[in-house]
DNA sequence: ATGCCACAGCAACTGTGA
């Protein structure tokens, strides 16, 4: 079983280059970010005559979550549990042949210090809740997406740059390994020695060609997910494409 | 120090992103 996450960065601008992607890729669940649509809007067409159910979680203009499977989707839900007042679309769940699909588009959290950075850090904490109640289960799960998180210097190409930007400052660092010590797995890191590796590249200034780039976009896996992981790939190609997302697909491949 | 580039909404530009 593969599953994929793509932040695509609007889905109107994107379909071309989704469908190119999803032909070739062909996985078996795809999260996405970033469809900036609502949920009225979202060509579903396209995906469904590839042969997917589609669930979408969309707001007008940004954000915008959904969870692309060829099996049923079951127990869809939508929004990260612990906030009823907030109104951002950045969080939905399904499970998949018994594996809990939780696909997330963490916020980005600049300017720092401010409001969307105290959002970020709350947000992160929901999410840690989140996690905890499904380790509870004992329900195979894994949380992908959008982390908005530089975990390590090794995942920028430019660290320095980064030292007090929402995506790296210890006090974020810090919030996303409080997640991995829930016992949560790195997919790419527990596979892959491989440096340099990243999944986005800003748009300006020759960051792709210059491969300044930086790792944000992860596979968190739950114990018992993390034991039938076999591979985590990041499709860096499609970043060279006609009008490419900043990120780039990463996909795990799972003994499911 | 700032913009670089891109997308959505909307019909000139702003908000947002990383």
């Amino acid at each position: 079983m593969i599953v994929a996450s793509f932040n695509i960065n609007g889905i109107k601008a994107r379909l071309p280059a989704l469908v190119d992607w999803l032909k070739e890729a062909s996985p078996d669940v795809a999260v996405l970010q970033e469809i900036k649509s609502v949920d009225e809007g979202f060509p579903r067409e396209p995906i469904e005559d590839l042969g997917y159910n589609l669930e979408t979680h969309g707001q007008k203009g940004f954000n915008g979550v959904a969870i692309l499977s060829k099996s049923p989707m079951e127990d869809v839900t939508r929004g990260l549990p612990g906030d009823d007042t907030d109104e951002q679309a950045r969080y939905i769940e399904a499970t998949v042949n018994g594996l809990r699909i939780c696909g997330l588009y963490l916020p980005n959290g600049n300017p720092v210090p401010g409001p969307k950075y105290d959002y970020k850090l709350a947000w992160m904490q929901r999410l840690q809740n989140r996690a905890t109640q499904l380790l509870a289960t004992e329900q195979p799960f894994l949380m992908a997406g959008d982390y908005n998180i530089i975990p390590q210097a090794e995942d920028a190409a430019r660290p320095e740059v980064w030292t007090d930007d929402a995506l790296y400052r210890l006090e974020s660092r810090n919030a996303y390994r409080r997640l991995t010590n829930l016992g949560l797995t790195d997919a790419l890191r527990a596979t892959t020695r491989a440096d340099k590796t990243y999944t986005f590249w800003d748009y300006q200034a020759g960051a792709r060609q210059k491969n300044n780039g930086i790792r944000i976009d992860h596979f968190l896996l739950c114990p018992q997910t993390a034991d039938r992981l076999q591979s985590c790939e990041i499709d860096a190609h499609v970043r060279d494409r006609e009008k490419p997302s900043d990120h780039v697909p990463i996909k795990v491949t799972l003994d499911f």
